[in-house]
DNA sequence: TGCATGCATCGATAACTGTCGATACATTGA
DNA sequence: TCAATGTATCGACAGTTATCGATGCATGCA
């Protein structure tokens, strides 16, 4: 199994060579924590954010769901390393890492 | 419910901006395609084929799945707008649409 | 006309996923 | 130490999805 790491570096195996399983597997993770509108909506609301990081508290009544399902979406943006965690007091700081976001965009260049 | 060309068209609605539930909703509808990593193997085939083309025939073999499986993620693909799909005598080829592509790729940008 | 072939559809099944209420955990403040 | 609060986890349920064998449909070829 593959670092998730290695996408979030400089320019991965995109399409202009095709895939071997491998890779696939690991670009697949990515888009699959893009596949559902309130993830995309939570990363969009953590990136206009200040300094691409919100409060973890602050997203449950934007997106309109419940505190356990807003804390599963955003342990599924996590672990796919498009966002990290850190616990701060009783709250957690959710913030954008956009090298993974520029991994996943490059995959898409034609 | 918007149109999908709307996506195809220049640079969507993108992280920018705090996501609306339709956006993010059409963007969930591409992105749910790239988020299997036997579509994205099939992606990859066919951009890398001649003329942006491929016919179906060609891509079971390479990626090792039942003509049925391949037959359903080819649809799911088309469905999404991320290819288009002509019947030419006996075969389907499969033509890359990157105009849909660079657009889920730049709601990625940051 | 009949046969071979490439593709789509159907039916079934197993696995995964989004959702929430209930609950447990941890931290802060009184 | 105790109560309040922000999160994570658990259990459950409904809906979706990936997969394949069997079958049907249409096209080209002999």
């Amino acid at each position: 199994m593959k670092e998730i790491a290695v996408l979030g570096e400089c320019c991965p195996q995109l399409l202009a060579a095709p895939l071997d399983e491998d890779d696939a597997e690991l670009l697949a993770t990515g888009f699959k924590a893009l596949a559902d509108p309130v993830r995309l909506r939570l990363l969009s609301l953590i990136a206009n954010a200040p300094d691409l990081t919100a409060c973890s508290c602050d997203l449950e009544e934007p997106v309109g769901k419940s505190q356990p399902t807003v804390s599963h979406h955003l342990s599924v943006l996590a672990d796919a390393g498009l966002i990290t965690k850190e616990k701060v007091g009783r709250w957690v700081n959710c913030t954008l890492v956009p090298e993974r976001m520029a991994g996943l965009r490059e995959a898409l260049a034609v």
